[in-house]
This record gives C-alpha cells, sequence and structure tokens, in this order.
DNA sequence: CAGTGAGCGAGCTTCCGCTTGACTT
C-alpha cells in the first residue's frame, strides 16, 4: 500500500477516488507540529534553535498517520505547493521517519527512501496522476524560508505582547499582522478627524440644438484650464460664471463616437470572494469562510483559501461548453480566458474558487432540478454558491460592448468655456448577462459638428469635499493584501483579533473605529518600535524570504540581523518607556470611603478607581467612554442609561445599561428603541 | 447577564499560518 498524505480530509477524499485501492489517502489537518504555546520555545544563544513540539490537538492525528505508515509501501507527502506545504511535509516526514526507526527500519538513507514529495495546483485525476509520476525531494530551502517566518513572527510577537502587559494592560497583543491592521484604522480614523471639508461648485447646462433636442452637459474647462475638484469656490464665483455664460455663444466643436468594452472580473479568490460577500450580501468574512468551508466539504466548490485565479482547463472547456448550450454560441468564447495575479506574494498553491459541478446551476437560474441541488441547504449557502457559479462562468463570458459619445461644446464669453456631454448606451451585454452590475446608460440625440447650439439652462450645485471613508472588513483585507500582509487563512482571522483585544470596534454602518486602548497601543508601537509596524515591513521580509527559498541567504542569518537590533532597542524601551497608567486625579469621591477617584486604565480603556486602592476596591466606569461599545438607545428601564453590547465572561453577547451597577437592566436581545408601552 | 488597578510572588496572557470540529448557549 502507497500512502498519500494531503492537508485536508475534502482533498483526501476526492484524490482518493481518482486512484486505485493501492493507494491510501490520509490528511494531517494542517500543521502537526509547532512552537510551544506556553514559551518562546526559541533557544536564541544556541542560533536561534526552534524547540517543535506536536500540539494536544495534533496528536491524535500524529498518531493515526504513525499507525498507518508502518504499513506504507511509499509514504507520499502531497501537501500543498508552498512555504507553508514544504515545512508540514517536512515535520511529517521527521515524525513519521523517526517512528519507523522505532520498529524496524534503522537504516536512515533505507527510511529517507521511502519518502516522496509530490505537488499539483488543481485536484482533477489528470493532475494527480501526472504527480505521482513525478516525485521530487523536499526543498530544504523552502523548508528553511518557513522557519523564518515562523520564528521572526514568535520572536516579534512573544516580546512586544509582553512589553505591552508591563506598560499599558494585561492581556493585549502586538505582532507583525495584527499591528499593522490596526494602525491603518487608527490612521485613518485621525485622517477624518483633521479633515476640512472644502466647498466646491460645479456646473451643469442644458443647450439646445436647432432642431430643439436637449444636451445634458458639464463645464470642464475655463480657459483651458481643467475643473478639478475645488477650483470653483464659491457661490460668488460660481454666480459670476453663470452670468457670463449666459452671455456667451455656443457651437459644437467635436462629435466622438467610438465602441467601448468592459471585461469580467476575474474569478473569485479568498480576498475577493469576501469583499464581494460582504458588499452583496453583507456576510462577515468570518460567515463567509464557514459557508465556503461547508460547500467545499459537501464537494459544491474548490478549496476556499486561495490567492490564485488559475483556472483547469476541464472546468474552462466545461464552462465554454455550458455557455454553448445554453446562452448559445455569441455568449461563449472561442478561447479560454486566463487571468494573471496581481499579488506578489501570491504562493498559488490552489486553483481559483470555483463550482465544481458547473451544471449545478443557481436556484434562480435553474431550468430543471439537478441532483446535487439538495446539497445547498441553507439560503446563506445558495446565495454564496450564486456568487460563486455566476463570477466564474461570467470570467469565461465576452467582454459587454457599449457605444459611447462624447459632445464638446465651446462657450465664448468674457471668458472661452468647454463643455462636455456624454453618452453610453448598450450593444451586447456579454458577461453581463451572468454578472450584473449598474452602469448608468444615457441616450443623446445625433448631432453634428459646428453646429450652433442655444444655451437653455445653467445649473450650479455647491458640493463639500468628503473625507475618506472608515475601513470595513472588506476594505481592510482589500487593503492588507495590497499591501502584501498576511495570508488567505488569516484574513478572518485578523479581522477577529483586533476586535477580541478592544482595539477597535464595529459601529453601526459595520465600519472600524479604533477605541481608546486601540489608540494607545497603536501610538506606543509606531512610536517606540516603528520598523515592525511599518507597512513595508511585511514586504521587506517576504524579500529575504525568497533569497532564503532560492539558497541565497541562511535563515539563521536573517534572524540575527533582525533580532540582536531589535531585543537591544526593546530592553532600552523598558527601562525609557514610562508606564502608560493615568494617574489623573478627578473632582469625584469615592461612594465607599469618600478619597478622590483616579482615572485608571486597564485593557478596557479608562474607568474611574479609588485612590485608595488596594484597601478600598471601589471602581465605576467612566462617562463618554467609547473603549469598548457604541450607544445603542437609551435603557428601557431607568431611562437614563444608555444601551451598550458587552461580553460575558463565557464571551457571548448581551445588552445592558450603561449605570450598571445602578441600574441592572440586561438582555440577550437588542432592546426596542421605544419604551414599553403600557397595557 | 457586568472587566478593569500598584507591587510582591505564584502562574498566566501573547505571535502567524496550516487545518477542522468539539465545545458552549
Amino acid at each position: 500500500m502507497n500512502l498519500v498524505i494531503v492537508e485536508s480530509p475534502t482533498k483526501a477524499k476526492t484524490i482518493s477516488s481518482f486512484l486505485d485501492k493501492n493507494y491510501l489517502v490520509v490528511s494531517s489537518y494542517g500543521h502537526i507540529r509547532d512552537l510551544p504555546k506556553s514559551k518562546l520555545g526559541i533557544d536564541i544563544e544556541n542560533n536561534f534553535e526552534p524547540h517543535y513540539i506536536i500540539p494536544l490537538k495534533a496528536k491524535k492525528r500524529v498518531k493515526e498517520l504513525k499507525k498507518v505508515s508502518q504499513k506504507a509501501k511509499k509514504i507520499i507527502l502531497a501537501t500543498d505547493e508552498d512555504r507553508e506545504g514544504e515545512a508540514i511535509a517536512f515535520h511529517l516526514m521527521e515524525v513519521l521517519s523517526a517512528d519507523l526507526k522505532k520498529t524496524k527500519k534503522n537504516n536512515q538513507k533505507e527510511r529517507d527512501s521511502l519518502f516522496e514529495r509530490i505537488v499539483f495546483h488543481e485536484i482533477t485525476p489528470q493532475a494527480i496522476k501526472e504527480a505521482l509520476l513525478h516525485p521530487r525531494q523536499i526543498d530544504l530551502n523552502l523548508v528553511d524560508a518557513q522557519q523564518a517566518r515562523r520564528i521572526l513572527d514568535r520572536l516579534v510577537g512573544y516580546s512586544l505582547s509582553p512589553f505591552l502587559w508591563k506598560k499599558v494592560a494585561k492581556r493585549l497583543s502586538a505582532g507583525r499582522v495584527q499591528s499593522v491592521a490596526l494602525r491603518l484604522i487608527v490612521e485613518r480614523e485621525r485622517e477624518i478627524r483633521s479633515f476640512q471639508p472644502q466647498e466646491y461648485w460645479l456646473i451643469e447646462a442644458i443647450f439646445l440644438t436647432e432642431e430643439g433636442k436637449q444636451l445634458e452637459s458639464s463645464l470642464i474647462k475655463i480657459n483651458n484650464q481643467s475643473i478639478a475638484e475645488e477650483s470653483i469656490r464659491t457661490q460668488e464665483e460660481s454666480e459670476e460664471i453663470t452670468k457670463d455664460l449666459k452671455k456667451a455663444s455656443f457651437k459644437i466643436i467635436s462629435v466622438n463616437k467610438k465602441e467601448t468594452k468592459r471585461n469580467p472580473l476575474p474569478p473569485f479568490i479568498t480576498s475577493t470572494l469576501q469583499q464581494t460577500a460582504f458588499s452583496q450580501l453583507r456576510f462577515s468574512s468570518k460567515q463567509t469562510m464557514r459557508i465556503a468551508q461547508s460547500l467545499y466539504e459537501k464537494g459544491l466548490i474548490t478549496y476556499m483559501r486561495t490567492d490564485s485565479v488559475n483556472l483547469s482547463q476541464q472546468s474552462l472547456f466545461q464552462a465554454q461548453q455550458w455557455l454553448k448550450n445554453n446562452l448559445g454560441e455569441k455568449y461563449a468564447l472561442s478561447h479560454f480566458r486566463q487571468f494573471k495575479n496581481k499579488s506578489k506574494n501570491a504562493q498559488e498553491a490552489h486553483e481559483a474558487i470555483r463550482p465544481t459541478i458547473i451544471d449545478l446551476v443557481p436556484k434562480s437560474l435553474r431550468k430543471k432540478e439537478h441532483p446535487a441541488s439538495k446539497k445547498i441547504e441553507t439560503s446563506q449557502e445558495e446565495k454564496l454558491y450564486e456568487l460563486i457559479w455566476r463570477r466564474f462562468i461570467a470570467s469565461q463570458m465576452p467582454e459587454a460592448i457599449f457605444d459611447s459619445t462624447t459632445i464638446e461644446i465651446e462657450g465664448k464669453g468674457e471668458k472661452k468655456y468647454l463643455f462636455r456631454c456624454s453618452g453610453l448606451t448598450l450593444k451586447f451585454d456579454g458577461f453581463l448577462k451572468i454578472w450584473p452590475k449598474k452602469i448608468e446608460e444615457k441616450e443623446i440625440p445625433q448631432v453634428k459638428e459646428k453646429q450652433a447650439v442655444t444655451l437653455e439652462k445653467v445649473i450650479p450645485s455647491q458640493h463639500f469635499t468628503q473625507p475618506p471613508p472608515r475601513y470595513n472588513e472588506a476594505s481592510l483585507i482589500k487593503k492588507l493584501e495590497e499591501l502584501g500582509i498576511g495570508r488567505p487563512s488569516t484574513y478572518a482571522p485578523i479581522i477577529s483579533v483586533i476586535q477580541e483585544r478592544n482595539y477597535v470596534i464595529k459601529n453601526e454602518q459595520k465600519a472600524f473605529q479604533p477605541t481608546e486602548i486601540g489608540e494607545k497601543v497603536n501610538d506606543i508601537l509606531v512610536e517606540h518600535f516603528p520598523e515592525i509596524v511599518d507597512i513595508n515591513f511585511t514586504a521587506k521580509m517576504e524579500e529575504e524570504l525568497d533569497e532564503i527559498a532560492q539558497g541565497k541567504l541562511k535563515w539563521q542569518e536573517v534572524i540575527r540581523k533582525f533580532y540582536f537590533p531589535f531585543s537591544k532597542n526593546l530592553q532600552e524601551k523598558y527601562q525609557s518607556v514610562q508606564n502608560q497608567n493615568f494617574q489623573e486625579e478627578t473632582e469625584e469621591k469615592c461612594e465607599k470611603c469618600g478619597k478622590p477617584l483616579k482615572i485608571r486604565f486597564s485593557r478596557f480603556g479608562k474607568f474611574l478607581g479609588c485612590s485608595g486602592f488596594p484597601e478600598c476596591q471601589f471602581t465605576k466606569p467612566l462617562n463618554n467612554n467609547n473603549s469598548f461599545s457604541q450607544s445603542l438607545g437609551s435603557c428601557p428601564k431607568c431611562q437614563k442609561g444608555e444601551i451598550i453590547k458587552r461580553k460575558t465572561k463565557k464571551g457571548r453577547w448581551f445588552y445592558g445599561c450603561s449605570r450598571y451597577p445602578e441600574c441592572d437592566y440586561a438582555s440577550w436581545q437588542k432592546p426596542q428603541e421605544k419604551p414599553q408601552e403600557k397595557s
């Protein structure tokens, strides 16, 4: 028997169905070894030697893997073809090889020859069979690159977090990824706070042709100067222009007709699926991943944690056939449309996210039942499946074609003016038939060049420049991906961790706002550890990891070059940085002992504590404290307090009165805005 | 169904990136 080990049990099941009885396909469930959770696990004096353990959760799996590998003729490591996958294969080989030694095979060479490493990028019978014919050795340079990544993250996280416990509050955390995510949110909030809206005016006009046809136009140039935002600043300026326009003479100076095309978007990868599911379905990234996981386990979609837009030849062919058979030749392409990855750090171990059964059409388009349609159980699954199916099919459809017309009208008054009138009409919908998108169509009349037109109406309008929007889950993930920070498997957890730490909260519009504690932590990190929370830190790290993978650099060199200056700085900061706890006294007196109350600082933000601490342990919440919640209306019991969302010790959310403990109102459900009427 | 703090000492918190259930209400 040949043993094949992959990472995911679903993948194992699929691959097993492609192979005969001589192969047993099992899964490792991701990494089987890691650094210990309870301590650093890196011997810094001994050239950063990592101390790996098998975490409790993995023990059971490893035991089973050992058992089946004893009987195996060959052990084929078929983990993903990327840094993490190579490391998983390496650890599997180490652990299983050591186990084989215990029982029979004493000769190391003999044991090593049992192991084979294979890779594939799509789960099709051909791809698997092809891969089995071309085994290779484990790439130890790539494994080293993963080790460097792991060790660096551990050193940073397990050094900076305790620093925060000491200087700010317990249970806080910092890391290469989460601290940059927090920084983006804090900096955006400050841009918004300091934003000064600028007044500006836009001028539209309606012209009439000799035949009485209307042309709706916008002013784009004055004396050959483009009107950028803010160039007409005041109502006076706008009125002056209007006055001059009313005296001016106008004619059409150009009519430009052309065909424009719009291409379909590439099929989904993890980040774009999360973004689109948020914008169209209002799903959180966590929710999206949970639903996608379920669809994946039922064999309805390909793997949902991917950074690749590649599609298997087979799926491309099937999409083409489906389009020909169902929408007709004109909606199918004669070639396959392939997409290129945008992200530089993409590791492309998997395909794009697509349906596996192309004929399983979403409910809304289905003409007849499909045997697999009962596998889509919930309406959420149906909605997400529909997005994935449509996006994939649309990616293989022709461009949408528009006729666009641009008319330019020149006006001569005291100044010279240029107006533009543009029209857009859909000529062929192409992919828009499956992936609809709002496009503002506008028909405009046929006109001739040099034709004179008369000004019918001037419409000036007042505007104000807008601050940049707050990040939401979708836009934050998009930004992180652009910066190469985080991986498909971590986007959703990043979003969770910055909220669990009380660094940020989601407002009613589902946008992120930093809390007081979030800003505090960010400021400390930015001031004292600027290189770690530098937006480009990960990009620089990736460059070095690439060199390790290419065998140009030793991983220990990279770590040493980073660690010693970092560690020296950290030691200095332990000395120089003040404990951040506020000691500000207030006018308020302690309700228990009468001593003044002080503003104190904790993981949850500011609060009031008795200055007689620890003899007197009186505390009360500080008013206007944005640190962990937003107001959700007034308290239905006392009418004086605000309703705030809070967490129980067990982590469950509930709604309570902000005046607690004076008012003990609490409810699992969000209370209604209006107070209860008496019956 | 309701946190939080100093300092002493115990013991613990914490990172990122692979993967799924096994828990709770």
